[in-house]
Formats: C-alpha cells, sequence, structure tokens
RNA sequence: UCCCCGAUAGCUCAAUUGGUAGAGCGAGCGGCUGUUAACCGCUAGGUCGUAGGUUCGAGCCCUACUCGGGGAGCCA
C-alpha cells in the first residue's frame, strides 16, 4: 500500500499511536455530545469515538448529519476496549469527509432476497456478504494449495467446446462465426487427455448449465473444480476426494474463525470433518431410503417440525394477545419486530411439513435404477454427521464415459459426495471407461455421435491406463461450510434461471 | 415444463366475519457523555402488482395476466 492509511485489520499493532483510517460509515449512533461512528474499510470494522470538545463543532455537527455509506478518513490514537466491535478503537481528533452519501438503501435492519439482488452491487459491502466472500477467497486458495502440493499440474481447459460431457443437458449454445457451439458444462474430456500427458492434473474456472432449476443448489453459471489422475481406481479417488474436501475445512477454520462465528456455521460440526468419510453403495443407499429406518427418521422430523409449528404458533397467539391489550409501547414495538421473525419462521416450517411426505414417498417408493433425486440426498446427508460417499450408480443412469464394474455390469464405478446435515451433493466423479470397444458401445447406446468424440476415443487407443477425477462445485461447499441455504449468497454475482440482476 | 405460496409506505411486514389503510426500521427535526440492529419525542411518506368481475361497499371474494419465492425433474 502506497498510501498513509492504517488498515482496520491491522490495529492491534497501533495501540496508544495516533494512526489515520479510510474507509465507509457502516453504521452511527449519536448520543448529544458523543458520537459513535463505525467505519469499514475492506480489512474491518472500527468504531470511532467522536466527542465533542475533542474536534470542531463543525466537524462534529457534520458527522452527526452523515449518511450511511459515506467515504471518509478518520484520525485519532487507538485504544484498546472490549465494548468496541474488534476490540480496538480509535479516538477521533479530526476527520475529512471524501464524498457524502444520502439515502443509501441497504439499511442494517431485514430485507428481501429480491430487493438484495437487484441491489448485488451495493450489498456486497455488507457484513454478512464480506464474511463470506472472505471464506470463497480461503477455500479457492485452499483448493489450488492442496492439487499444487500433491503433484497436480493446472490445466486450463476450453470455454468454447464442440462436445458434451453429459448427454441431456442443456447447454448455451453461443454463435461461433456462423456456427454453433456450447459453453462448458466440464473440463474433464479435455482434462482427460492432459492426465495421459501429466499424470495428475486439474482445471478450475466457471461452467455453465442451462438447466432450469430453480432451488437454492443451483445456479447458471458457477465455479468448479476438476482433478483428473491417471492410475487411479475407485478407492483411490474416494481417498483423494476425503483428503481434499477435509484440507479444505481445515483451512478455513484455520484462516476464517470469525467469520464463520458472524454467519453462525456450525464449527463443532466442521472440526468432525476428517477421513474418512462414510461410503455407501448406491444399493445400500436404496435400502435405505425404502427402510423402516428412514420412515422412522422422516416421521420424526415430521413430529419435531409439528412441535416446533405448535410452539411457533404459541408464541404468535400469546404476542398477539398483547398486542390487543394495553402495553407499553416499546413492548408494542419488540413484539412487532419479533412477530415478523416468528411469522416468516412459520411459513418455513409449513413448507418443510408440507414437503416432507412428498419427500417420504419418493422415498418410499424408490426403485432400483433411477438416479437419487435432490430429496434423496438430502435424506442420505441428514441420517449421517459426516459427509457420505455415495458409489455404484446403476448405468442407465448416469454418463456414457463412467467405467463399468467389472464385477457387476449393471453398475458404474462412480461416486457422488453428499456433504453433511442435508446440504447435498457437492462432488461427483467417477473412473473413466478406458476401454476402446466398451466407450464406443456406451456412446453408441446413448445415441451420441461417434464421431464427435474421435480424440477422446483415441486416447483409449494409445496407451489407455485406468483413471478417473471428479468435480467440485465452489459455492455448494462455500454455502455448506458458511451455513447459508442458498447458493446464490457464495457468488458474488449469482446468475440463475431466467434471471442476471448485474 | 409441473406443483405450492406470495405481491400493501424507500425497506420488512400487519389489517379480526368484506365496512374510513397501520406498525417498526429508514429519512427529516429535536433530546440524551459509552452506544452495540442504542434509546425517547415530533414530522413527512400509500392509485393496496396489472386488467376485468361480484357487491350498497373489495387490500380481503372470483377470473385472467405479470413479477417474485419455495419445491419436483436434472445436476456441482
Amino acid at each position: 500500500m502506497n498510501n498513509n492509511y492504517t488498515t482496520i485489520d491491522s490495529l492491534s499493532q497501533h495501540t496508544n499511536r495516533e494512526v489515520s483510517i479510510a474507509g465507509w460509515l457502516y453504521n452511527k449512533r449519536g448520543s448529544g455530545k458523543i458520537q459513535f461512528i463505525i467505519i469499514r474499510d475492506g480489512t474491518g470494522l472500527c468504531q470511532c469515538i467522536i466527542e465533542k470538545g475533542k474536534v470542531s463543532d463543525e466537524l462534529f455537527e457534520q458527522l452527526k448529519h452523515l449518511g450511511q455509506e459515506s467515504s471518509l478518513s478518520v484520525t485519532g490514537t487507538i485504544r484498546a476496549d472490549e465494548r468496541s466491535v474488534g476490540g480496538y478503537e480509535l479516538a477521533a481528533t479530526d476527520a475529512q469527509v471524501i464524498c457524502p452519501a444520502e439515502g443509501y438503501p441497504i439499511t442494517p435492519k431485514s430485507h428481501g432476497i429480491d430487493f438484495l439482488l437487484k441491489n448485488r452491487h451495493l450489498h456486497l459491502r455488507s457484513h454478512l456478504q464480506w464474511c463470506i466472500g472472505k471464506i470463497r477467497h480461503t477455500v479457492i486458495d485452499a483448493v489450488r494449495r492442496f492439487f499444487n502440493d500433491n503433484g497436480f499440474t493446472l490445466i486450463d481447459t476450453p470455454i468454447f467446446t464442440a462436445i458434451a460431457g453429459e448427454e441431456q443437458q442443456s447447454l448455451f449454445e453461443v454463435d461461433y462465426f456462423g456456427s454453433p457451439l456450447h459453453l462448458t458444462q466440464t473440463g474433464q474430456l479435455h482434462l482427460e487427455s492432459a492426465a495421459m500427458s501429466f499424470g495428475r492434473v486439474y482445471c478450475f474456472g466457471p461452467t455453465f448449465r442451462a438447466e432450469k432449476s430453480k432451488t437454492r443448489r443451483h445456479l447458471t453459471e458457477f465455479w468448479m473444480v476438476e482433478p483428473e489422475v491417471a492410475f487411479i481406481e475407485l478407492d483411490g479417488l474416494l481417498e483423494l476426494a476425503e483428503n481434499f474436501v477435509s484440507s479444505i475445512v481445515a483451512r478455513v477454520l484455520k484462516d476464517n474463525k470469525s467469520q464463520l462465528e458472524t454467519l453462525g456455521a456450525d464449527i463443532a460440526s466442521l472440526e468432525k470433518i476428517t477421513p474418512p468419510f462414510y461410503r455407501l453403495t448406491y444399493t445400500q443407499c436404496v435400502e435405505i431410503l425404502t427402510s423402516e429406518r428412514a420412515r422412522g427418521f422422516l416421521a420424526g422430523q415430521l413430529q419435531e417440525m409439528q412441535e416446533q409449528k405448535q410452539q411457533t404458533e404459541a408464541k404468535i397467539a400469546e404476542l398477539e394477545k398483547q398486542q390487543a391489550g394495553q402495553i407499553k409501547q416499546w413492548q408494542r414495538d419488540k413484539n412487532a419486530a419479533e412477530l415478523i421473525e416468528l411469522r416468516s419462521e412459520l411459513a418455513e416450517i409449513n413448507t418443510k411439513i408440507e414437503n416432507n411426505p412428498k419427500h417420504a414417498q419418493l422415498a418410499a417408493e424408490f426403485t432400483w435404477g433411477k438416479d437419487l433425486g435432490g430429496s434423496d440426498e438430502t435424506i442420505i446427508s441428514q441420517m449421517h454427521d459426516k459427509p457420505v460417499f455415495v458409489t455404484h450408480y446403476p448405468k442407465q443412469a448416469k454418463a456414457f464415459y463412467m467405467k463399468t464394474d467389472r464385477e457387476n455390469e449393471k453398475v458404474v464405478l462412480n461416486f457422488d459426495l453428499l456433504a453433511p446435515a442435508g446440504f447435498g451433493e457437492i462432488i461427483g466423479g467417477s473412473v473413466r471407461e478406458d476401454d476402446y470397444e466398451r466407450l464406443v458401445a456406451r456412446i453408441n447406446e446413448q445415441g451420441l455421435n461417434a464421431e464427435n468424440y474421435e480424440w477422446y476415443l483415441d486416447l483409449r487407443k494409445y496407451g489407455s491406463v485406468p483413471h478417473g477425477g471428479f468435480g467440485l462445485g465452489i459455492e455448494r461447499t462455500v454455502a455448506w461450510i458458511t451455513n447459508q441455504k442458498h447458493i446464490r449468497q457464495c457468488i458474488p454475482f449469482p446468475r440463475m434461471m431466467d434471471k442476471v440482476y448485474i
């Protein structure tokens, strides 16, 4: 940095010294002859104390009327104080308003998601978004560190691509000098060819899927990291994946504890994320889903939710009764705020109660051969306290490139990794079919045009080896670690089905 | 594409069986020397998503449409 401002995250090194900080007005409170203004500078928050008499009267008045998100610099002495946000505060002697702001739309109170997304360019300044952004940064750094430290070579795969990794998926089509081309939905096929050169490789970049999915787990543009390894079998891939995910979580726990706390993440359960993870086959999952145990588990959940619903309704009724009677104004206001919260809580519980029997039915009627649905994965994941590998899916439900299990031709050597506590899938991967004839047969079976896959088939002609890899969704991983309901909070500028705000 | 829910002040939400549209926050003014989403008093702020219908009377009931939220399928 070549300016004279001290960053807020380094204030502890400047105790009892005079410094200047520069940032934006995050929040302020006034009390006659003293004002508390909280400044954010991108590295943290700092409370500045403005006392009448310690600064000029003109400045005191100016600061008193300064709007949220005005930019300014403040000079003063740093002192430790437990009452202050970061543990340190600045006793101001001078300040300079750089650009006053009026009517900033995002107030410190609650807002709806639609409003926040429309104001995404400003919402990024809010504290929770800042915490998520910091953790996303750590996750991405940990991803690169893990592969770079374990003998992997980074290979950048193309964004424009002629062939598809998964069949029957909608891809975004672009006009490429008059011919149709697609935006990549995976770097895997190209990565396989690179694995035959470098042995262990990975790619990391944006990926695009035109799936018309309106759920908390879907974006049309998201970031995915994909390792690919030559000479590896399914067991090796699972080990790689669990070490990889564990290293990411450990790194976030080390670097971002305070952000995790702010976001209300479940730190105790994150500390449990160490190898080995649970391993289930698809067939075992089907058994669990259709079992008495799963039925009981869901019924138990339903009962819990209904009790929760009754309690919430009772609380609402009690508060409404109070509101109708004669009570003090401050109590009335407090009740009103609590009612709003309870009502939205109730709406959420009702949705869950409504969905529970549907999901129970889907699980109970699950038959071998179908792909696991989102709700099925949620159930399996809720029944475990650590991530769960699900392996050996039916061949007909999976992509052409997955290697058929030679010991059971009905299934493929693939796996999904389900994050715990109902977060669902964060990784999908497989051993790749390495036999030329079998791969051609699979391509034809799925009605794909083998001509388009000539170069991919070449890899099976010239020194084919057992190999495999997987893809990890960055936003899903961040959402799981930070305890966010929706992955749109975990990417700075989310792109969703039929919707791009900014 | 299908199912469920919603749209009221800048924001978050209320409005009992259809009967004169309310609160908090935010904004403005004033008060208070340690606040933590501070607090207290006052002020301003609304064609109740759009179009039609039922009714003496519609924010509330009916129909269509638009937009949004959640879920299913599909997936990271």
